[in-house]
RNA sequence: GGGGCGUUAGUGAAGCGGUUAUCACGUCACCCUUUCAAGGUGAAGGCCACGGGUUCGAAUCCCGUACGCCCUACCA
């Protein structure tokens, strides 16, 4: 559609610091990053801190690091500088300002005394009435010169509005929908400067997209009904307007109606670092908000950074908004997950195993490769980082928590004495600790003992690791390590299956 | 209420005038197998929201209806 311009891409992630970054703010910032990724252009950080009443001032740091997390990095902003900065609104104040100043000197804007409560119920009263547009009445647009002279010399606060003209229409064309057409009649003079001396949104945003060069806009959904108020002025402004580009919302779907609403927190995580919390792998999550609302063509999923970057364009971008499906997430995760080396796995599960207290603080070149070991045998089993120390807590401690449900079936059989007893003289008897010895002494006892494998190998899969469930029993078994496994079986023996016979 | 945007299996998508409507997650079954996973094979699941057009032909183009969502702030 309407991707080509004659400029060098400039896109922007603009988020105002009220609160944690959250999943659909990222994934905006995604879309912007991987389009200005992948033509080779440049990607802006600019901080929206106009409204100081919901200034947030962790948000701006949550920002920062969602993005490092991410690997999402950007080649101007607040924190780094660059060309066009500064990239913080409230340090910009005289931009905006000398907009305004232009505006209302044109004609193109207009300062309004009204109070809010003169507004409040003019806009209720328009609504009941059905006048179109419902909001502002332009009282204060209509004032003489006389009135407007009196209350300039009062000094009484006041805001500064856009005069939307009277008639005919706005449209743009926005690269994920086509063209979006709005009547003027329907649009109310809205603020552009605040009683604070702040610029709202619709003023800064025209401004600084202006000013940084921006070629393409990319943000969500929620912000076409304010696209021709922003066309409007830079029409005003005399500017050329950006590429639009509006990708769905992200949805979630309530527990208890089963309706689908933007997704918000009771639908469970939404910040970011939720997600690092739990285990996720970013390059995971990229990947899956990434197929948010947008798809490469095809059948293609599965996406490196990279590729992300190589295959994006905006004509990929979805007009219907889609649901977040935290099971295919957990999937993808795995597939992640299954994909790393030894080394970057024992890397990225470490910390958690150390958080659980499995593992000590400085651990050893010989505690490093056991816990290598320990995690080659669950890397397949394992969706989250945080599921590890759950998993993989029997190779790591010294008592071990037995399953009762796992007992009363393997060990507290007739059978199980005997089992055990042979495992364990067999495994005394083997000289050369390793996988291939292990299974072969296990094998021996069920072909000594004429019993199908699960007979043997159930109980002293209990009786070594405490549950039922978890690697092959040889590769645990071998793992664990001879004197860990002796003393287990022994001591399951002793406790559990001593009477059995 | 008004304006805008949307509607393809439970979920995410592919599809861009001619396909038995494709893929992935999830579900179920079977295979592999010492359990759980992973992997493999397969199945169930869609009158492409509904109704009208246009066309030899429509999920694809047009109109209407319904439903959903977004906006309707001196918030972004």
């Amino acid at each position: 559609m309407s991707e080509a311009t004659n400029r060098p891409v400039r896109t922007r992630f603009a988020p105002s610091p009220t609160g944690l970054p959250h999943i659909g703010n990222i994934r905006t910032a995604l879309y912007s990053w991987l389009f200005a990724r992948h033509h080779g252009g440049q990607f802006v950080f600019r901080l929206e801190d106009t409204d100081r009443e919901r200034y947030d001032s962790q948000a701006e740091e949550a920002l920062y690091s969602a993005f490092r997390w991410l690997g999402l990095d950007y080649d101007e902003g607040p924190n780094i500088g660059g060309p066009y900065g500064p990239y913080v609104q409230s340090e910009r104040l005289h931009h905006y300002r000398e907009a305004a100043d232009r505006l209302i000197a044109s004609g193109h804007a207009y300062k309004c005394w009204c109070s809010r409560e003169r507004i409040a119920e003019v806009r209720e009263a328009r609504q009941k009435a059905n006048i179109h547009p419902h909001g502002y009445d332009r009282h204060c647009r209509g004032l003489s010169e006389d009135e407007r002279r009196r209350h300039e010399e009062s000094g009484a606060p006041y805001v500064v509005r856009f005069a939307i003209p009277l008639e005919g229409e706005t449209s743009f064309e926005d690269a994920v929908r086509g063209r979006v057409t709005y009547q003027n009649r329907e649009l109310d003079d809205h603020v552009i400067l605040k009683s604070d001396g702040f610029p709202t949104y619709q003023l800064a945003n025209v401004v600084d997209d202006h000013l940084m060069a921006i070629t393409h806009v990319i943000r969500s959904e929620e912000w076409i009904p304010s696209t021709p108020r922003h066309v409007l002025e830079y029409q005003a402004l005399g500017w050329e307007p950006p590429v639009f580009a509006h990708p769905s919302l992200i949805m979630g779907r309530d527990p208890k109606s089963g309706k689908v609403v933007k997704l918000s927190k009771r639908h469970g995580a939404v910040f970011v670092g939720e997600y690092a919390d739990q285990g996720f792998l970013p390059e995971a999550l990229l990947n899956f908000i990434a197929l948010l609302g947008w798809a490469p063509g095809g059948d293609r999923e599965l996406m490196s950074r990279e590729e992300l970057v190589e295959l994006f364009s905006l004509g990929g971008l979805s007009s219907s908004p889609s649901v977040f499906d935290y099971d295919k997430l957990l999937w993808m995760n795995g597939v992640y997950l299954r994909q790393l080396s030894r080394e970057e796995l024992v890397e990225r599960v470490l910390p958690y195993l150390q958080q659980a207290g499995l593992v000590g603080q400085e651990p050893t070149d010989e505690e490093l490769a056991y816990v290598t070991q320990v995690l080659a045998l669950e890397q397949e089993r394992l969706k989250t980082l945080t599921e590890a120390p759950a998993l993989t807590d029997f190779f790591f401690q010294e008592e071990l928590a037995y399953d009762e449900a796992a007992v009363n079936k393997w060990l507290r059989r007739p059978s199980a004495a005997g089992v055990l007893d042979e495992v364990i003289s067999g495994l005394e008897t083997l000289t050369d600790w390793n996988l291939e010895g292990v299974e072969r002494v296990v094998r021996g006892v069920i072909e000594s003992r004429g019993v199908k494998p699960g007979e043997v190998i159930h109980p002293t899969r209990v009786a070594a690791t405490g549950r039922t469930v978890g690697p092959g029993l040889f590769e645990a078994l071998w793992v664990l390590g001879r004197e860990r496994v002796l003393r287990r079986l022994r001591h399951a023996r002793e406790t559990y299956a001593s009477t059995g016979e």
